[in-house]
DNA sequence: ATGGTAGGATGCCTA
């Protein structure tokens, strides 16, 4: 079984793009984050005419997440419980669509895309935290209760883990940018400690080895990205993992999303 | 030279 994680930033803009993926991607399941629209205008039949179920959730043009499986979709949860709100200065709080759960052939799967903090001091900082540390309290719950449970929390987590994970951190300190900072990497390595892994990299080692390359600056080309869009799996599905591709590929061309597709093959 | 790109309810906000 191949299950994979991709924020296509904008599905409706990437449907050729997306269709095209899965045709050639053999993967059973999709994770889909950033979707970009409302159930009205989500396009439902790109997936039926391919053979895959999908279940989504999607408040606003922004946000929007997805998943999509040719090997069952059952039990389909939108939002996470307690999952925190956000609402701008302080008014209209709302659970955004950022998190959307199934059961696909006997793993529990979340596609998850988490609030981006914008500045070190931005108000969405605290809210990206607080969203991250509830979501962990859960996950490590659901482990607790069955250790055998088999959990795929994939999505993009908007966190660079570790130094190699950005082309250059010198400048990413100069500049006080996110996604490197201390309370984030904590954030992100209290899943660890709850007891989920990153399949991911040891099937595809850095440094130099992104998931996402920023449309401006002509990062791609120069080879300047993140790791950043990861599975976290739970200890039973970590041992199921046989390998794991970032398709850099699909970051190529007119067209692309500015985020690759991450595959995890599964054993039987 | 303080730029660049790409998406969205577009002439501004988000990433």
């Amino acid at each position: 079984m191949k299950i994979a994680t991709w924020n296509v930033n904008s599905l409706r803009a990437r449907a050729d793009r997306v269709e095209a993926w899965l045709q050639r991607s053999d993967c059973d399941v999709l994770a889909i984050q950033e979707t970009k629209c409302k159930d009205e205008n989500f396009p439902w039949e790109l997936f039926e005419n391919n053979g895959y179920e999908v279940a989504h959730f999607g408040l606003s043009q922004w946000n929007g997440v997805a998943i999509a499986s040719r090997v069952g979709l059952d039990d389909v949860e939108r939002t996470f419980p307690d999952q925190p709100v956000f609402g701008k200065n302080g008014k209209d709080p709302v659970q955004e669509a950022r998190a959307i759960g199934a059961t696909c052939g006997g793993v529990r799967v979340w596609s998850l895309y988490v609030p981006n903090g914008r500045a070190l001091n931005d108000e969405h900082m605290p809210y990206k935290l607080s969203w991250l540390e509830t979501l962990k309290n859960h996950a490590q719950g659901w482990v607790t209760a069955d250790p055998e449970t088999q959990i795929a929390l994939m999505g993009d987590w908007n966190i660079a883990p570790q130094d190699e994970d950005v082309w250059d951190i010198e400048y990413f300190r100069t500049e006080g940018l996110t996604h490197v900072s201390e309370p984030e990497r904590a954030a992100f390595r209290a899943f660890e400690d709850a007891g989920y892994q990153d399949v991911v990299r040891p099937h595809a080692p850095g440094p130099g080895v992104y998931t996402y390359w920023d449309y401006t600056q002509l990062r791609f080309p120069k080879k300047e990205g993140m790791r950043i869009d990861f599975v976290m799996a739970s200890p039973a599905l970590s041992s199921r993992v046989t390998g794991a591709v970032i398709d850099r590929e699909e970051r190529k061309g007119k067209g692309a999303s500015d985020h690759a597709p991450v595959i995890v093959e599964l054993a039987d």
